[in-house]
DNA sequence: ATGCTGTCATAGGCTGCATCTATCACGTTG
DNA sequence: CAACGTGATAGATGCAGCCTATGACAGCAT
């Protein structure tokens, strides 16, 4: 049986003719009629009774009918559906972005991302960079917002923006009276987030501690979250390297902010599946963030 | 857009793998990426996103899938009518039947089926209640036998017959000296079925036990099946109640059966899509087996 | 009666498309 | 690095739907 069959069908049993039935469905009147016999014969079923003069739907006919309407029914729903989903900028775009970047990146980008791509519906995701990784390759995240590079054949990857990293000193700190910090000063006294954030180990490495930490404060007080370690730094138990985006709330904590003499930083990269189908959208994303942010980190630079 | 088309995509959904799928419908991998490639065309919207390992639905595809699911259902119903309209009561009948009757109640009406229905290529079904109705509100099932009430506005069921319940005891149980047994006299020592049986249910309520169990056998010990009950009842466990049609199981595996005092037992219905055409077929089937069911009911209670 | 007209069925040829097998490309795995 | 599994691609083939042309038949007019 075939959709086609079923429109001939509906056609029939609407003009009860077959000439006027076939130029309906755009067909010839032999093809429609030997159509409607081969129907009749695969269902065993006689659908029309023939006369001269006319053809009338039989009974068993009228009892296929709402069955017939609605199959054709919803193949046009099908149809209708995929015309509404074709745009590839619409829907809905899981977007995961790791703690230390989005609660200073969003406020940037929302206002943004809702002018340029007005029918993605963006759903933010914050969670680390592993666990984001499992996410997006268990298709349960449509990109995700990380500052390292991934690896693996199944997954791809575009730089956004360089971020810098800030020096984060208590107001009273020795190291506030120079205008730019050396990275490796800090390591003496430096707090780091808890395992699993990248801006740790980025830190760490920035500052030349790329092991475990020596510090006692760094082994006892473990902040996990980047407001946890603002606080921490403004109530002076040590300094911290900060992604520039975070210069705002840090100054709010009442933080000093010093730039670094090696401009350590990091890069925000947009990651997806290699073969997402809707590569279009992450695309777009990511031109309007690389285009926000641009100018934002020129300024942070200059 | 073709039904077939549809069938291709409802595979590929279900097993979200081609040559899997390919193999359900008969088809080749090859035909079936290609008319799949062709419907995503036709649609304009990736359907699959096809990796190295395996190929998943987008989130368009599970949009679309109910309709489709929809069309191909109407297209099928439009054969059971014709069927129906043909022989309702001919051609393949789906019955599903719970794990706690079927065995018993099978050997017992597969003759009277065949000789009244010799046309009803019946194809029983053995599983839970869950299950069944799960499986024919999916339209794997056209009818299934069980024994309890079916709600919701889609079904449709009507009573066939009362199954009594009986007390099944040990041999050396202190109550086998009782020509009848109270219901509530089993409750200290019952065992019942493992999670998901009705039968498991019903015996507690009618017992008076409709909490968690009390006796460590009935946590300790779990029959997955009502030949293993009937085992461990034999064996000294415990006891229960079996339905009246399993007496004859219950004897063969040394057990002492009586009746219950309150006559406690349940009601086999036939339950059916409230709106599935070939209904003649399944009064038929009920008629049969109500009919055959009635003398033996009423001789157990004699 | 006998054409004439309208209707549906039939015949024969054409075309397109779904299908197959064979093969390639590629990533995973041992 | 070789073997395997998976999906994509290419080329050949056959069926099915389509068309035009024509037939069969009934009603209707002259």
């Amino acid at each position: 049986m075939n959709l086609r069959d079923l429109r001939y069908l509906l056609a029939m049993a609407e003009h009860e003719h077959f000439g006027r039935a076939a130029k309906a469905c755009g067909v010839s009147q032999p093809t429609l009629s030997v159509q409607l016999r081969k129907l009749e014969e695969l269902l065993g079923v006689a659908l029309f009774e023939r006369s001269s003069r006319t053809a009338t739907p039989t009974a068993a006919c009228r009892r296929l009918l709402g069955h017939a309407r609605a199959a054709v029914a919803e193949t046009e729903a099908i149809l209708a559906v995929a015309r509404d989903l074709r745009d590839p900028l619409a829907g809905r775009f899981r977007l995961g972005i790791i703690p230390t970047l989005a609660p200073y990146l969003l406020p940037l980008v929302f206002a943004p991302l809702r002018d340029a791509l007005p029918d993605l519906e963006l759903e933010p995701w914050e969670d680390q960079t592993a666990a984001l990784l499992d996410r997006l390759r268990a298709h349960e995240l449509d990109a995700v917002l990380l500052a390292t590079e991934v690896d693996g054949p199944d997954l791809a990857s575009r730089p956004l923006f360089a971020e810098p990293f800030l020096a984060a000193l208590p107001p009273d700190h020795p190291l506030v009276g120079h205008a730019v910090v050396a990275e490796a000063d800090l390591a003496r006294d430096i707090l780091v987030l808890a395992d699993g954030h990248c801006l740790r180990d980025q830190t760490l490495e920035a500052c030349g501690r790329n092991g475990a930490l020596g510090s006692a404060l760094g082994g006892a007080l473990r902040a996990s979250s980047l407001p946890t370690l603002l606080n921490m730094v403004a109530a002076g138990y040590g300094t911290t390297l900060i992604p520039g985006l975070a210069a705002g709330a840090a100054q709010d904590a009442g933080i000093v902010l010093r730039p670094l003499a090696a401009q350590a930083g990091r890069t925000v990269r947009i990651a997806w599946r290699a073969h997402f189908p809707r590569r279009a959208a992450v695309e777009a994303v990511g031109d309007v963030l690389a285009t926000r942010l641009r100018g934002f980190v020129q300024a942070m630079t200059a």
